[in-house]
RNA sequence: GGCCCAGUGGCUCAGUUGGUUAGAGCGCCGCCCUGUCACGGCGGAGGUCGAGAGUUCGAGUCUCUUCUGGGUCGCCA
């Protein structure tokens, strides 16, 4: 018997220990992946892939004990020598190879140029061999983007007071309804994946006032486009006691602001790797849904086509026309029709046609749904009865209206989307890990 | 689902009005090179041109069918 004492220190170093004082000249130990090879002869480099970057090991004949013919892009290697500084070596420093221990080696040479800085590779391509595609450095580093964004999103709320909260993806009936459902069977029972943790935000709002989730959603909508995912992230929060939804705009600003600040601070080597410029969002622009469709429609000599929605022509030059006139990546365009917004939706009493909600168009994209939602029990029902729905199979949330719910309201951000955005991908296939789309399940 | 475009070595592409043995760059394999960082040099392997049918003396190239992928529209984050 013996017993788990909790995490053990490794002998091999990590890239920011080795960037540390006073190691130069120690005797290390690392490990990685052969990332690239470049063999000169009586010299050569051998290019470590590991997780917090590349890391250079030199080869010198003579000193090294084995022959670099040994070694392979694509193994895996665990590297004993001496640490140098040097300015020769992409991060000052550099490992003089006495030793090396091949861990696994690989059975097929790459499918893909992974060493290359730009792939120069088809989305295609990229998508059917993922888990190889994602260790090009680039690729990579999208994705500790997007996890800075997650973390962004935690972190800010946690200091708001909002509760974490896990709902579940597979159910009877969902918020929206409608045809875009995936069905599949329940035990004999038919069921459906969640397309919104939307009923079970507004209820645990009864609970703990502030709640949000990050979470997939499923949407079967038979779209097949450069913004569409059939499985996305869905960053969700809702907040009660709101005094109206420029509450939640103001909430979705100050996440964004901290999340740019998180980012600028913690993710900056992959900001530069990527060569991104964070956008402002010291302040946002909000502007109404017709007047902005005017403005719209009048600058750049537009046809307003379809009053009750915006077209994705008409983001685009929503974006197009906040960056010319305000100088703004982002903006909040609000007050939708009523007709184009779910039932618990609450409409503006000063002109029901419209809604008290509103969507955030980030350089020229829908990224976030959201507005205030209607808490009085009786005013739900009699907007259900309007649109001639049932209760049916939404006792349970219309419950915890029945015994009182505080005025709210919420929002939903496309996680894949704010990624994209941010990084200027123009694909959500982009910046989604294992894509899910008309045509693909796997990998 | 409608419409538009594209399928040529592992990857990215070229291939003329239909004409001999289908090319390039990167990658891969071998050899050379004491400091590379998109290393460089020399040599080599690798292709039923997505599939099927048709026109033709002859098809990567023209026609039809089909499959796959991309774009776009409706819907949405």
């Amino acid at each position: 018997m013996e017993f788990v004492t909790g995490v053990k220190k490794p002998e091999t170093l990590e890239l920011g220990e080795l960037l540390e004082e006073g190691m130069e000249g120690r005797e290390v130990k690392v490990n990685g992946a052969v990332h690239s090879i470049r063999d000169m002869g009586n010299v050569g480099f051998v290019i470590l892939r590991k997780r917090e970057g590349l890391l250079q090991c030199v080869y010198e004949e003579g000193i090294s004990l084995f022959d670099l013919k040994e070694l392979k892009d694509a193994d895996t290697i665990e590297v004993s020598g001496t640490l140098t500084r040097s300015e020769k070596a992409p991060n000052g420093v550099e490992i003089r190879m006495k030793e090396v221990r091949i861990l696994s080696e690989p059975v097929e040479p790459m499918p893909l140029p992974i060493s290359k800085w730009k792939m120069n590779t088809s989305l295609e391509a990229k998508l059917n061999y993922r888990p190889i595609s994602l260790r090009n450095i680039r690729e990579r580093a999208k994705f500790r983007i997007q996890e800075g964004i997650v973390r962004g999103f935690r972190d800010f709320l946690y200091t708001q007071g909002f509760t974490e909260i896990h709902t579940p993806k597979i159910g009877a009936k969902s918020a929206e309804g409608g045809a875009n459902l995936f069905r599949l069977e329940y035990f004999h029972r038919p069921a459906i994946l969640q397309q919104s943790p939307q009923f079970y935000k507004q209820m645990m709002v009864g609970v703990f006032d502030r709640v949000f989730e990050t979470a997939p959603v499923f949407r079967a909508e038979k779209h097949n486009t450069k913004r569409h995912l059939n499985e996305y992230t869905s960053l969700d929060f809702e907040m009660g006691y709101i005094d109206g939804f420029e509450d939640v705009m103001a909430m979705e600003t100050g996440f964004l602001q901290y999340t740019m600040k998180l980012l600028e601070k913690e993710y900056a080597r992959e900001l530069q790797i990527l060569g991104v410029e964070l956008p402002k969002t010291e302040e946002i622009p909000a502007v109404r849904f017709d007047e902005i469709k005017r403005l719209v429609s009048e600058k750049y000599n537009r046809k307003i086509r379809t009053p009750y929605d915006l077209e994705p022509e008409e983001e685009m030059l929503i974006g197009r026309y906040a960056k010319e006139e305000w100088g703004a990546d982002f903006v909040f365009v609000t007050h939708y029709p009523s007709k184009k917004r779910p039932f618990y939706a609450m409409d503006d009493p000063e002109d029901p046609t419209y809604t008290l909600s509103f969507d955030l168009l980030f350089r020229g994209l829908e990224i976030t749904t959201g507005g205030q939602r209607i808490h009085d029990y009786r005013s739900l029902m009699e907007k259900m009865e309007k649109r001639g729905m049932t209760d049916e199979g939404m006792e349970q949330y219309l419950s915890a209206f029945k015994h009182g719910m505080p005025p709210h309201g919420g929002l939903g951000i496309g996680m894949e989307r704010l990624t994209m955005q941010l990084l200027g991908e123009d694909n959500v296939r982009e910046t989604t890990l294992f894509p899910r789309d008309l045509s693909r399940l796997e990998p």
